[in-house]
DNA sequence: CGTTTTATTGAATGACGTCAATCACTGTGG
DNA sequence: CCACAGTGATTGACGTCATTCAATAAAACG
């Protein structure tokens, strides 16, 4: 993990390189996507909407936004996070109607990506690409986690485990300071999220802080005991693909002095 | 649909055209892929284990099979069926250990296809890549799906909308006659899967069975009333995506004397 | 400053889990 | 042909985790 004396780094870079290492002309090229025109949303705007046809590949620049699904009835379920640095539906060219709505939790800003521009980047930088499609497989990691979270963990579980993920996704961009990273997220959706009732989630979360484990505060989340926290839930951040998985890719052309020191 | 009077469809190939009509050389390629090695497991076997390097696509030939994931305590998800014609991980090269087990639910047979042959194949047939990543997008609707369904429904609803989407699943494959199709799947396996005791998923299921919406016997699953038993579970079948929403793409070279109707 | 959203609390209810026993069915080997 | 073990389905009794329905208080919002 870089000195945090460097200027803040791009949350989308950052977390890339948890992948593998970039050439300076990959970052270019990722820079080049994270630079594209800007669009921003108001808090519960929706990005998308079910039954859409998708035009854009959109990557979260600020805010945080979710996916989510609705069934006739009215009751919601949140379907996943996307924090800044996450880029949705790489594949959204291939489905003409999206299942699902996307929406914004936090005033938002992302930016749009065409189809042209997209190409044009990855098919120059196949390893960006790479990195890309490793960035997508996490996400689908991701979701059968919750899966298994609202399969087999208990309440007290799921909401410890759903907030040691997030700290540990805003780390792995770069986001966190210390034990700490911001949590915009009321108890309200993480109820939508673990599928509990919001005065479970109260009451629970009660525990969970009388324990003195996490707290949430101004909306920033500080994880006091993450050991205690992970194990408290069985937490295996396996998942999460954060070993350098594929350091054979490696580029060496970085022009950095000095090589970084490799995670073992 | 086409005329059950035919031969035997490949269950592939009938699943794939759901998207796009395929030019005979699309199916050719798509045959290619069907009859690459084969690879025969036991029921109960695993295809792939937790930690590995994956190094194959697999491709579901005959036979059930299942993703799966424990907690450290033992507790077990069921995170996806896979019934014939269904591939399993288009991406699996990016990612350099699986974060779970892949296991054969009845005696299977899949395809084993190397990298080499799927480049290759699909290379030459951008057609049948747009399939496939069809395909691979509709198991992501799935898993979104399934935790709506962890999330928000009853046992009851829970128990419906697995059968009934293993029952439309098998229908697109062409492996459903009338209103039944095979179901190897036990109450144990469909607890694993909706995060239920077996117990309750047995004093639930006797409710649908006497309701006479549906009924398991020998393996077969017999759904009575498909339109009874869609509504009591608020399906919505729209995360299939089985509207041919890749009809732009449609071959029209595949020298079959007059054309199919289109679906409207 | 009113209005909406969010968090909290109590009491009552209900859905689902656990434990334990039984039964049917299958395949196995003696 | 039978004893045996293993798996899967079912049943009853009981316990508990989580929901529902209030009501209230505290923030956030415009």
């Amino acid at each position: 993990m870089p000195p945090a004396s460097h200027p803040p780094l791009n949350p989308f870079l950052t977390k890339l390189e948890h992948y593998t290492r970039l050439s300076a002309e990959d970052r270019d090229g990722a820079l080049r996507l994270w630079s594209e025109r800007r669009q921003a949303f108001r808090a519960r705007d929706d990005l998308v909407r079910e039954g859409e046809d998708p035009r854009f590949v959109r990557l979260v620049v600020e805010g945080w936004a979710c996916r989510y699904k609705y069934l006739e009835d009215g009751r919601r379920q949140v379907l996943g996070l996307l924090v800044p640095g996450d880029i949705c539906d790489l594949n959204v060219f291939v489905l003409r109607e999206m299942d699902h709505f996307i929406g914004a939790v936090t005033p938002l800003t992302v930016a749009q990506i065409s189809r042209e521009v997209f190409d044009e980047v990855t098919l120059a930088q196949p390893r960006l690409m790479q990195a890309l499609w490793w960035e997508s497989l996490v996400a689908l990691a991701i979701q059968r986690e919750w899966l298994v979270n609202l399969g087999q963990r208990s309440a007290y579980e799921r909401i410890t485990h759903l907030l040691c993920e997030c700290y540990l996704r805003m780390r792995a961009a770069g986001l966190a300071r210390g034990p700490s990273c911001e949590f915009p997220i009321t108890q309200t959706m993480i109820a939508d999220i673990t599928g509990l009732s919001t005065v479970h989630v109260s009451r629970t979360f009660q525990t969970v802080r009388d324990e003195g484990l996490m707290e949430i505060r101004d909306r920033v989340l500080t994880i006091h005991d993450l050991e205690a926290a992970m194990s408290a839930c069985l937490y295996n951040p396996g998942y999460l693909h954060l070993g350098r998985e594929g350091r054979h890719l490696d580029a060496n052309d970085d022009g950095e002095p000095g090589a970084r020191p490799r995670p073992s």
